[in-house]
This record gives structure tokens, C-alpha cells and sequence, in this order.
DNA sequence: GTGTAATATGAATCAGTTGTCATGTTTATT
DNA sequence: AATAAACATGACAACTGATTCATATTACAC
């Protein structure tokens, strides 16, 4: 992957001692609070220093750049958001209720991080870049598990990467509509309406003249 | 609505005479290309006045402040989506046949109008409220049509204010990985998958058991 | 305990940016 | 042609924010 380099991003240093290690933590935790109440732009290196109680100069001591630190976040988050729902779907079987209750599950982390969340918004702008990163390696490895599903024959066959860019869009517009801008979970209504969408879009196996003919495994 | 009072947007001073008038439009134009190109937060006045060849001083003429200019090209931007597709799906019967030229009119002027759109993805930082009128405004008109098709049994009956934020992040994240950052047309393959997933998600006629028995026209 | 690398500091530098203003020109109106 | 309103200019005051640097302290290997 062209964003990392190891285990770091460039553009930051990591720290050698754990007095160093204290430091680095504040700052990530000060920026992750900033960052999440006025946005990248709007927040000054200033900002995080001084929420993190230490001088300017330390700050470059482990961070090139604001985009450097902003960086460091975002690529935490997409770690911390896969989890939160890989977690969430793990003990399930079938594309089709792993699909839900991932939906559900991720709606969940936007509401219990919405700072963090609120990061994601920004990059786009921030760095188009790891943006366009996040989402594609999202949706590679979406792709791969809906590929494997109509395998399975549990859902139609179909081109997994537009469906799984189709998904996505849904949970990011919902999870957007409900948890975001009202801060709270969808209504049951709503959630009932996406769900049926997802069922019937995605082809449950109960369904029949719908798809192409099955086609034989090799 | 809150953001427009009459026919122009708080902090613009529409011109008076035709001269006035060449200079504004040339300082729109400048904005939206170099706004497109840039972004936002990346770009300054200054670059703005370069480019449509005034001085610094003529731009605080008609705007007060650089929000403005973009608060005025997102709202004609709006219009201009809305008119695109429309224009494009007007002569089509049925829900279903709509939505499907629906989304590719709007990739379309994705393609056609780059930098244009690209304000749309800069404005959610630039502009909470303003962001919020925009999506939410298409939703409730979208939301609405849907209820019609409902009625006339075109589509499932559902929630239509969530099944309109499905579509639209489905439209916005299909429109984002092609036109956006391919800058083609999306696949045949992709199309069809997208087409399939409308027409199952949404119920058309002929399906069978899946939605409430439909009810007879008063 | 000595020396070296790591960590911390905050004042100073540097590269912009926005928005204003005094002055001058053009346009519309009479 | 006179006049007032509209338009245009570009220098500049006032400010913001990122990054650097000389200096000082602390941690750790030996």
C-alpha cells in the first residue's frame, strides 16, 4: 500500500522512549478532539498544542505537518471502524444478515465516535489521495466477501465492486442522515425500509426468475 | 428557505449595470474554475481576482466575504443538477425507468461539469447548514416522488424519506468511483449491476410475493 | 557517572490572507 | 453637459498560522 511505509505513515516519527511515547499519545488525542469539533481546516497546529499541554516545537518533533498528524487519525480510523463492524458480523451466517447488522453496527460507531467520524468528512478535501485509499481498499475487500456470497449462492451475481459501491453509498447516506445530523439511531421505520431494500437488491436465495441462470461451478 | 432571502443569497451584492454585470459573471466563472480545481480552503481571493482579471478591491464589491461567492455558485449548482436530471427523465413513464435515467443524467453532469460538482463535495465542510439544506431539500422532493409511485403501485410501499437517502448515496458513491475519479462513464457491467439492484431493491411490478398486496386506485 | 541520543521549549521567522480605503473612472439620467 | 451613483483600482494595514531554531533538560546505554 503507497499510504504506509512499514508500519508508519511518512511524516511522522515515532517516538524511542516512553516519555516520548506519553507525548505522542496526547498529541494524537488532542488532535482527534479538535480535529472532530471544528474540522481540519479550521484548526490550528496552536489549537492541539496547547490542548495537549505541551510547546509548538514538540509538536513538529514528531509530526512534519498538521496533514501529517491528520494523516496518522485517519488511517487509525479506518482501522477502528472495520473492526467495530467486522466484530459486530463475525458471528453471523450469511451475506445477507451480516449485511444488516453491519449497517446497524456501523451506525453504532459513528454515534459513539463521532469525532473520529467526523475526520473521514474531512479528507476528501484534506488529502484526495488516502481518500480515494480509504474507500478503495474498503470496497476491495467488500467486493471479495460479496464475491464469495454469490458463490455461495447467497445472493444474485453480479459486478461486486459496483455493488459493493452502491452499499457503501447507502450506509454512508443513512448513517449520515440519522446518526450524524440527528444524533441518534435510524427510526425503526427507516431501518425496516433499508433492510427490505438490501434483501430484495441484493436477491435472497428464495428468490426465483430474478437473476441469470446459476452457473455451474467449474 | 433560510438561505435564500428573495432572489440572492445574503452577502452578495447583485451589479446594477451591464458593465457591473460583465465583472460579476467573469469573478463567478474565475471562482468556479479555480474553486473546482483547488478546492475550497485551498484557494484565496487573490487567486480568484487573478484569474477573472480584476482587482482585489472589485471582488468586496459583490461579495463580502470569499463564503459568499461559494454560497452562491452551490445554490446555482443545485439548480442546475436538479434541471439536468429532470430535463432527462421527464419524458419517461414509471418510477423505475426514471430512476434508472435518472442516475445516469446525473453521471453525466458529473462528467460534464467537474468542477461544478466538486464545490458540492467541498461544501459539507465549508457550510454545515447550507449542506444540510442541499441534501435535505433534494430528499424531501425525492421522497416525495417516490410516495407518488408508491401510490400508483409502481414501487413497494416504504418509508420513502429513507428509501431517498438509499438512492442518493447509491447515485453519489457510483457517480464518485467512475465520473468522479475515473473520469468515464461507468462500465456496461457495473450499469447493470446498479440497474438490477434499483429494480429488486424497489420492487417493480411484477414481482410477485414480496410487497403488501397491492391496493386498488380509489 | 558520563556521554549521547531523545525530548522539550517558546520566541522568532516567514509566507501568506483578508478586507479596507482614498482615489479615479465610467455609466445612466436629467 | 452636469451630476450622482455605480464601478474599478491597487496599495496597505492588520492579522493568522505554520514551521524553524538555538537552547535547555531528561533518559538511557555503557
Amino acid at each position: 500500500m503507497s499510504v504506509l511505509n512499514g508500519n508508519a505513515l511518512e511524516g511522522v516519527n515515532k517516538p524511542k522512549t516512553s516519555r516520548g511515547e506519553a507525548t505522542f499519545r496526547k498529541l494524537l488525542e488532542a488532535a482527534e478532539e479538535v480535529f472532530g469539533e471544528k474540522g481540519y481546516y479550521e484548526t490550528s497546529v496552536v489549537d492541539i498544542i496547547t490542548r495537549a499541554g505541551v510547546a509548538q516545537g514538540t509538536f513538529y518533533l514528531y509530526f512534519k505537518t498538521k496533514k501529517d498528524i491528520f494523516r496518522h487519525l485517519v488511517v487509525h480510523l479506518h482501522h477502528e471502524i472495520r473492526k467495530h463492524v467486522q466484530l459486530a458480523v463475525a458471528p453471523l451466517n450469511g451475506r445477507l444478515a451480516k449485511e444488516k447488522r453491519g449497517l446497524l453496527a456501523f451506525h453504532e460507531f459513528i454515534l459513539q465516535h463521532r469525532n473520529l467520524y467526523r475526520l473521514l468528512r474531512d479528507l476528501e478535501l484534506v488529502d484526495e489521495e488516502l481518500f480515494k485509499w480509504y474507500y478503495g481498499s474498503f470496497a476491495k475487500n467488500y467486493a471479495r466477501r460479496l464475491a464469495k456470497a454469490m458463490e455461495k449462492g447467497e445472493i444474485r451475481r453480479s459486478d461486486p465492486e459496483a455493488l459493493a459501491y452502491c452499499l457503501m453509498g447507502l450506509n454512508v447516506f443513512t448513517g449520515m442522515r440519522w446518526p450524524l445530523w440527528e444524533n441518534k439511531p435510524a427510526p425503526a421505520g427507516a431501518v425496516e425500509t433499508i433492510f427490505t431494500f438490501l434483501e430484495k437488491g441484493l436477491g435472497n436465495p428464495g428468490d426465483g426468475p430474478a437473476g441469470p441462470p446459476p452457473k455451474e461451478p467449474p
